[in-house]
DNA sequence: TTGTACGCGTTATCAG
DNA sequence: CTGATAACGCGTACAA
């Protein structure tokens, strides 16, 4: 026995499936009595309709996917919140896809997504490449960019200005006397994530008149041994006088701490660390992280709202979000 | 000019739909030029198959739902990440839904991932209600608890025996001499990860011939907060002789140090503390943290191994998974 | 080896 | 008001 189909309630309500049909998509054309009875035979029945089956008709699946390179960490948890909380307000379903930064695995999801018909997609904090764009295009699916985006193709795209962003952090740190600053970089030459946030670093030191320094820069890889690994290396090569360091992300900035901790380094009596994103994680480390926030809730929100839009009117403007930064105890000033 | 169909392949390549149908699934039945010809016009037009199309007639969506009361942490990220994984590799997509621990928004997912035709549920960390499980009844939906489980009804789970992982965490604690151990529970009442915890606590007390004294108990809700508060309120009552304190979940502890370090208590010299879990955020905190390890990532991927063969045979067993103590830096022995 | 035709569960158009 | 019936895109017996 298998689930209960239109055909099985318009038989045993003894009218036709259109009627059936109809009252299920509360349209005018039938009577009270056998909407009542419809309604009837439809509980006694437990039937509910087949949305594939109406998905195959109306050529609507309400359904987007989502493309990470990797789904564990505070960073993707809260974009991912905000996205499905605005997915489900607008009745859409969400596939999540990890990618695992693995190019045969997106091409893989970008081709499974596009047989499952799904709506668009929303592609996140990933390098947008040829290959997965030429896919995208070629399937005609809309999709926009979510924390990251394309200098060579015209896609939509919501982020933070990292170059702003970024600045904002350095300019923290300047305003409080700290004028020997490290800098704990994401991916090196990564054109997202990585670059923008250097520049606004090099650009901050730069305004007040003070040099770059490539001894005072770290590459790592957003992760949080590799923050730890940072600090090592600066404070091996500035202990005399390094006073303050940004990382490019909570996590660094929070490997960074923990490293503090195993040399004896003071946080932020000795050492000021100021972070990036400003996950839950922030808060949660010791001292609580001060760290310049990217709104990634409502990011991830904006971005469902953006290919919604992108998906009925065929266009939207990509949309730059605010960044914020927000004060808690890691950084000191400097006593003069 | 919409996407392509099957028909236009077929029309184009000079055959039928039911031969393009057929070298689409690798069946037998044509021959080598005709096989050629149709390879060839469906790579012109970049034609893709319709997924859903082909699901209404085999009855068969390839798609499961996963239900998480919230989203946000890592505790949820690592499941969700090892549940993706193995969807992944058995060709599955899964849809997310966040419950926030809300039955209306519970009932209404439960529905429509119904009118979607999953073919199965996760039901992750969440009480088993009487009408989410009379809905599953009767929707004859496959499902599968995940980090919970229901005393009564017949589902089938993964877990770990939280009684047990629970009394080798504070045996641990008693291993190393301390005989004055709070605890921060989670949710009163909960359950799941609630009541069997305190019982483990408990037992492994008594089996040391220690008293359980309602006032080293605390419950907090799981979140950093509650343990921040937790440590708070155990410091108060007990400053005089607490020297360790067992978190039921490591976001908890986190916040338990957290306190620590405002209240100018050093962790683990004067104060240890363990948590529950080990998520990535363990090993984040300053400092490390001693926990007592749920395989998340694992979990996930057995608890989708256990769905799809629910699915097939109609039927499987539990699970329950190993839990493992990883030491770190935020216990102390008692110096005797 | 290949094509015809029916069915999957719905929606929607037209008659009645 | 209500009921046939043609799509939707594809799989598959059954024929040829």
């Amino acid at each position: 026995m298998s689930k209960p189909t239109i055909r099985d309630v318009s038989k045993k309500a003894g009218v036709s499936i259109a009627t059936v049909s109809r009252v299920l998509n509360g349209q005018e054309g039938y009577s009270k009595t056998t909407k009542e009875k419809v309604l009837q035979v439809i509980h006694e029945l437990g039937y509910t309709p087949n949305e594939i089956a109406r998905g195959l008709v109306n050529k609507k699946t309400s359904t987007i996917g989502v493309m990470f390179p990797t789904v564990s960490s505070f960073f993707f948890s809260q974009l991912l919140s905000g996205i499905e909380e605005a997915a489900q307000q607008q009745q859409y379903n969400v596939f999540i896809c990890n990618t695992a930064k693995n190019g045969e695995r997106t091409e893989k999801y970008l081709q499974v997504l596009r047989e499952k018909q799904v709506e668009g997609i929303l592609f996140v904090s990933d390098f947008m490449k040829e290959p997965y764009y030429e896919q995208l295009i070629a399937s005609r699916m809309p999709f926009v960019l979510v924390s990251t985006e394309s200098m060579r193709y015209p896609v939509p795209f919501v982020k933070v200005d990292d170059r702003k962003a970024s600045y904002a952090a350095v300019q923290y740190l300047l305003e409080k006397g700290h004028r020997h600053i490290g800098m704990i970089s994401g991916t090196q030459g990564d054109p997202i994530a990585g670059t923008p946030r250097v520049e606004g670093y090099r650009q901050a030191l730069e305004d007040y008149g003070l040099p770059f320094e490539a001894s005072r820069m770290y590459y790592g890889n957003f992760g949080f041994n590799s923050g730890a690994a940072g600090m090592e290396q600066l404070w091996e090569q500035h202990r005399d006088n390094l006073t303050a360091v940004f990382a490019a992300s909570d996590e660094m900035a929070a490997g960074a701490i923990s490293a503090c901790y195993r040399l004896g380094i003071r946080v932020p009596e000795q050492m000021s660390v100021i972070g990036y994103d400003n996950t839950p994680l922030a808060r949660m480390v010791t001292p609580p992280l001060t760290a310049v926030e990217q709104p990634l809730e409502q990011m991830g929100k904006a971005a469902v709202k953006m290919l919604l839009e992108l998906i009925v009117k065929g266009q939207v403007d990509s949309r730059i979000m605010p960044y914020q930064l927000v004060e808690r105890d890691s950084v000191q000033a400097i006593q003069t």
